[in-house]
RNA sequence: GUGGGUGUAGCUCAGUCGGUUAGAGCACCAGGAUGUGGCCCUGGGGGUCGAGGGUUCGAUUCCCUUCACUCACCCCA
């Protein structure tokens, strides 16, 4: 058996399960157009140095993750891993960011990471995203967290908590990472054997840990929030007080870490309590104020999210009636060849007045049309034959009752028929 | 990259302690009603039992390898 699949953790879509992207898709355009935000689509494919540069060397994303290629002329490509560093690469790149300093962008696409596929996970997979570039302000942090909250709570997601944390300004969290370093250097023989590797290449991921003796060791662990500045603090706290005024809950977790380095102050995620196993982040996000002129715009404060649509749809596809059947107004059914060549001309006429009109090509039997018509969820039929031309009527029948009307064949009469029934 | 689970009809799964034509339900097709769906009845089509190799008189079944899917770890949306 040697037929041709799909790339691994590549998926395709079909329509029942289709219909819950669109709906996701719509909802976040009319959300995220309420909150001022305007639609960007950047290519798939950038330079490799772009997320090198962005999402950091050492990172996972970038280390054993990102698709590369070899362009023809030998320049190094990446599939992109993450949404952020191409919009802002976007954004420096056409000067986007006005005098006012500000941009609002939202994204919605596919994103590529090489890593063995489970629930939740696949290699191409797709992110909703926001990016608010050019205020430091925290109450952007409450602005963009709460249009999250509410295309979430719109589409129906429940189960959901808003999980905070503060990371500080890079050099704060620099003299943290030591201080963690210093303390867990001392427990090295006592947290598992993931975790000594943590504490040499990304000492703050050992607060992440889910084996209960690392966890146990880490609630003794110093907080962060001895080595935040007033400034850190501050922002932090009003970030908080914003989302109560909005009667958002969270829950502020110092164990909250962000896998991607470009990211300072203000970091959260999205996790569902059911319904995801183990991968059960559905958004996550936070501040990254240095990332801009990292990548050679200038010094522009930015605050942004990726939520997964793969994720957000497991979601939804446990709750009832989130895929609404594409019916069809009405199938012209043909007893005869007389029946038929009406049937075709009937057809067009309705299509091009958009009635969702259909037949069966195959020429089989009355009834195989009609359980054809059945199956396909139609509201109505009208069974064309000689007589039906001759006489120009026909019964037109609700497959939900199974009572009929006669209809004229002529002028508009079957169209107006459909619209009442 | 590491570990576990599963591969039998379009789908969901039985089954064979190694033995002749491999089963069910659902779906599909046809007929019963010769021009009216859903329910019912009758019949029908459809499987190289994931692939390759080994053991055996004989393998879908046992062994090895491999591939695919899946779940979990790492990591992450």
């Amino acid at each position: 058996m040697t037929i041709l699949r799909a790339v691994k953790g590549m998926n395709d879509l079909f329509c029942p399960e289709l219909n819950i992207w669109q709906k996701v898709e719509k909802t976040t355009a009319e959300i995220f157009s309420a909150y001022g935000f305007q639609e960007i689509r950047t290519p798939i494919l950038e330079e490799l140095s772009l997320f090198v540069r962005s999402v950091g060397e050492e990172t996972d994303i970038v280390g054993k993750e990102m698709y590369v290629l070899k362009d023809r002329d030998e320049k190094l490509l990446s599939l992109r891993p993450e949404g952020t560093a191409g919009v802002v690469r976007a954004v420096i790149e056409n000067n986007k960011v006005g005098l006012d300093g500000e941009m609002k962008s939202f994204y919605i696409g596919p994103m590529f990471r090489r890593e063995r596929p489970q629930k939740g996970r696949l290699r191409q997979f797709h992110q909703i995203g926001a990016e608010f570039l050019g205020v430091s302000e925290p109450t952007v942090d409450v602005e963009v967290i709460a249009m999250l909250h509410d295309l979430l709570s719109a589409l129906g997601l429940q189960n959901l908590r808003l999980i905070l944390n503060t990371l500080g300004q890079p050099e704060e969290r620099v003299d943290y990472a030591k201080a963690l370093y210093d303390y867990f250097v001392l427990h090295a023989d006592n947290i598992c054997s993931d975790c000594q590797r943590r504490l040499q290449k990304n000492t703050l991921r050992i607060l992440d840990c889910k084996q209960p003796h690392c966890i146990k060791i880490a609630e003794e662990a110093p907080l962060i929030q001895a080595f935040l500045s007033e400034e850190s603090l501050s922002h932090f706290d009003e970030v908080q007080a914003g989302l109560s005024r909005l009667a958002i809950p969270y829950e502020v977790s110092p164990r909250l870490v962000r896998g991607l380095d470009y990211y300072n102050r203000t970091v959260f995620e999205m996790v569902a309590s059911l319904g995801l196993g183990s991968q059960n982040a559905v958004a996550a996000g936070g501040r990254y104020d240095g990332l801009v002129k990292k990548l050679g715009g200038r010094d522009v404060p930015a605050f942004g999210f990726a939520a997964g649509i793969e994720r957000i749809v497991l979601l939804l596809a446990e709750q009832v009636d989130a895929a609404p059947a594409n019916l069809l107004d009405v199938v012209l059914i043909y007893a005869d060849s007389v029946g038929k060549e009406k049937a075709f001309e009937l057809l067009y006429d309705l299509r091009r007045k958009n009635m969702k009109a259909d037949l069966d090509h195959k020429g089989r039997s009355v009834k195989a049309q009609m359980r054809r018509a059945d199956r396909l969820g139609s509201k109505t039929v009208i069974v064309l034959g000689e007589k039906e031309v001759q006489e120009q009527r026909g019964q037109l029948k609700l497959l939900s009752t199974g009572e009929t009307l006669s209809v004229s064949l002529l002028g508009s009469a079957i169209e107006e028929a459909l619209k009442i029934s």
